[in-house]
RNA sequence: GAAGUCAACCGGAUGAUCGCGGAGACAAGCACCGAAAGGUCGUCUCUGAGGAAAGUCCGAGCUCCACAGGGCAGGGUGCCGGGUAAUACCCGGUGGGGGUGACCCCAAGGAAAGUGCAACAGAGAUAUACCGCCGAUAGCGGAAGUCGGUCUUUCUUAAGGACAGGUUUCCGAGUAGGCAAGGGUGGAAAGGCGAGGUAAGAGCUCACCGGCAGUCAGGUAACUGGCUGGCCCUGCAAACCCCACCUGGAGCAAGACCAAAUAGAGGAACGAUAGAGUGGCCCGCUCUGUUCCCGGGUAAGGUCGCUAGAGGCUGCCGGUAACGGUAGUCCCAGAUAGAUGAUCAUCACUUCGGAAGAAGUACAGAACUCGGCUUACAGGUUGACUUCGCUU
RNA sequence: GGGCUUGUAGCUCAGUUGGUCAGAGUACCGCGCUCACAUCGCGGGGGUCGGAGGUUCGAACCCUCUCAAGCCCA
């Protein structure tokens, strides 16, 4: 579990980034990047996607991602990752590989790997 | 060896690195967040999903409404006995059905308290007579016998023939009526089947079988068996209903405590024959307010409930069993947008492949807690039993 | 987490003491009308009644299990 500050628990927030950030796409997962406040990430996985057992997984795969990346982060930003249908079966890297390939699209990334 | 039945159990393992929740211990800045209540940050140790955690179909504990009380309505259960906190669950038995068998399945009270329904088909649907079977007396038709009459053949008697009639027997049609065996319809047609009997038939009579009533015996009981009696009663109660038993409502988002904090003796209206608690209605009980307008405040609260329990495991005793008693021993998740994860290696199993190797590993995630039921589920282990085949 | 409701034609809905054949509007197809299209008139096709099992002679309807969609509760 991310610690509770860098955590989105209230509606408002999640309304703000739904409203004023910037969405991006891949296959595994949408991101929406709103730039300007302090870092927080809020994760979305909805009923449709599985059963309780897929969408945990789902979330801890996401939030997995979110620990071992987020030092190479440049820029303060809330983000609000909502995993898609292609997300059940696939692998930590392929999932990994996703997420860093929109943050690197965004610029907000500045890791070892660019 | 093959096929099968029942019961119990497992449901990936080990290690390394990084990471998360909880509990305990130690430590820490007069640190940080917050109005406060309260929370956050470090290290070590221990610990951290299931047999179904699921569906929410039953039953309880617990909390509030009155220590949940009476009646009606409504709902539920439904062979019998036992187990249990309780049940619609479990165990044992009875009856019925299926299977060669081990064994499995059954909402299985009452249709003789009453009401209702039974479409279509069929003559008729809870009472009937379409086809059919039988058919008295009188009358009708036909055949045969007999009796006398009229006519006729023959010269006459006698004999023969024709016509109408009387009478007897047989046959046929058929009326009143009798029958319910057979045909056909249907899920169901007032016991089944055989013999006697009869005009034809029929429990009309009899034997056997089935059902019912009475009685005797066995059993706690469901029920079983024997004897006697007379044949009257189709199905549906997961239709209303009757009988017996059970049942107050809501649910941990219940509820309690703490917290800047509550501001109005404001105005108007209604009201002790009223209103609310009370969410089916009435009674009873408890409380004293209720509605509108004006004015003020809030919309990130926090903590407890929250896990030691009808608890697990082992032994002994009672009981056919479910289960109960007793002794010892163990502590076994408590999150709050929700922790149990990620990566790598080795092994196990399955599939593909000649091999190297590759791919895959079911159903599925605690949310107050238990007891059941139901549903989903790759693969595997153990035990008991049944049937068939082969060998000795 | 807890409490409840609804599933019938492509869509919106009817369907009650359980009965012969499951209906209406709209949409679709054909014909007529028109120079042509629309409107209008006539005719037609289209249904595992969400799924499975049971009760019954017979189930959209009654009962049990299950699936899906939706609503409410701080």
């Amino acid at each position: 579990m991310l610690k509770k500050k860098y955590r989105m628990r209230k509606k408002a927030e999640f309304q703000t980034v739904f409203a004023k950030g910037k969405s991006y796409s891949s296959k595994h997962v949408v991101i929406y990047i709103f730039q300007g406040l302090p870092v927080k990430f809020g994760i979305v996985v909805s009923k449709r996607i599985g059963n309780a057992v897929q969408r945990n997984r789902a979330k801890r795969l996401l939030r997995e991602v979110i620990r071992l990346n987020q030092d190479g982060l440049i820029v303060d930003c809330q983000m609000i990752l909502l995993a898609r249908r292609f997300i059940i079966g696939a692998t930590f890297r392929e999932v990994e590989k996703s997420v860093l390939y929109i943050w690197r699209k965004a610029g907000i990334y500045g890791g070892k790997n660019s």
